[in-house]
DNA sequence: ATTGCTGCAAAACGTTTGCACCTAT
DNA sequence: ATAGGTGCAAACGTTTTGCAGCAAT
């Protein structure tokens, strides 16, 4: 087990909601925490699968779900019709930009927008359980960006 | 044609585009614009159907994105997997609530968010093509809500 | 006359489900 | 012993595509 700590976070989740504790979902989570950026679950039981991890796709589809449960990864939509995680261990809550041009996905701190959504749900009589801030924007010098140059060869 | 206005917008926009000008593309630009609130393309297409439209699924769908583009409509996704829109016209912008209890859409104005994306997408070097925040929330008073005993019947 | 658009059906895509078997409790 | 979890494949729902015929330019 790589992650010790996610792991007894996992461990005592998966108690208290009287879920079994198996090696399977340990090592979903291993291999989610691994994962830099943002991933899809395809990609990552693809990523196993390679690995020659035995985990099936259903078993990493599920476990992702609690992993978000509790809260080691976060669900991203950036629009694509297709979920994406991302790990949240040991990472500031951010928001995200995504360039329309060149796929890439910029995280940024704002602390204009943290507070925003509890003010807002309470005015309207509900209580916050998660936001998303995300900004579609294009490179301003799209000729020189290499990450564009990249997509375009593919 | 029951959008007179809007209809020109997307006259000039295909003739800019220089795309061509259908019947079909009228016709679901009106059926878009009659729709209260949010709608996927697929239902739109159901809904034509049983109202006896002869436009085909694949032109449903490719027109949605063309009244996106023309500004008529928003594309947007609440996290479902699933593109959803709204009309655009006579409306002012707005962001949503989604209500993770009974479902709810509720949209509010925030002129504290307004600026923050031309600020942030300026200071990492993009220009914004738009943005979406989306607050996601339960009822308070779960127990009183009529949508949500409602959502439960089903 | 020439593209581009349409309708249809089939395929693609990410995701969920049903079921028999297995394993943590 | 018994739920609950797993792996597999099949099903699902939304969206895209290929293609032959049609219609706007």
């Amino acid at each position: 087990m790589k992650h010790q700590q996610a792991a007894e976070i996992l461990r005592d989740y998966l108690k208290s909601e009287q879920n079994r504790i198996t090696p399977e979902r340990f090592e979903v989570m291993d291999a989610a925490l691994d994962h830099e950026g943002h991933f899809g679950a395809d990609d990552l039981f693809i990523e196993m699968k390679n690995q020659k991890s035995r985990v099936s796709r259903a078993t990493v589809y599920k476990t992702l779900e609690l992993l978000v449960q509790c809260d080691l990864i976060s669900k991203r939509n950036f629009g694509e019709n297709l979920t994406r995680y991302e790990s949240n261990f040991r990472k500031q809550t951010h928001d995200h930009l995504i360039c329309m041009d060149c796929g890439r996905i910029v995280e940024f701190m704002t602390p204009k927008v943290k507070k925003l959504p509890d003010e807002i749900a309470a005015s309207l009589d509900f209580k916050v359980e998660s936001y998303s801030f995300n900004i579609f924007a294009r490179c301003k010098n799209i000729k020189e960006c290499r990450y564009y140059k990249e997509k375009q060869k593919q």
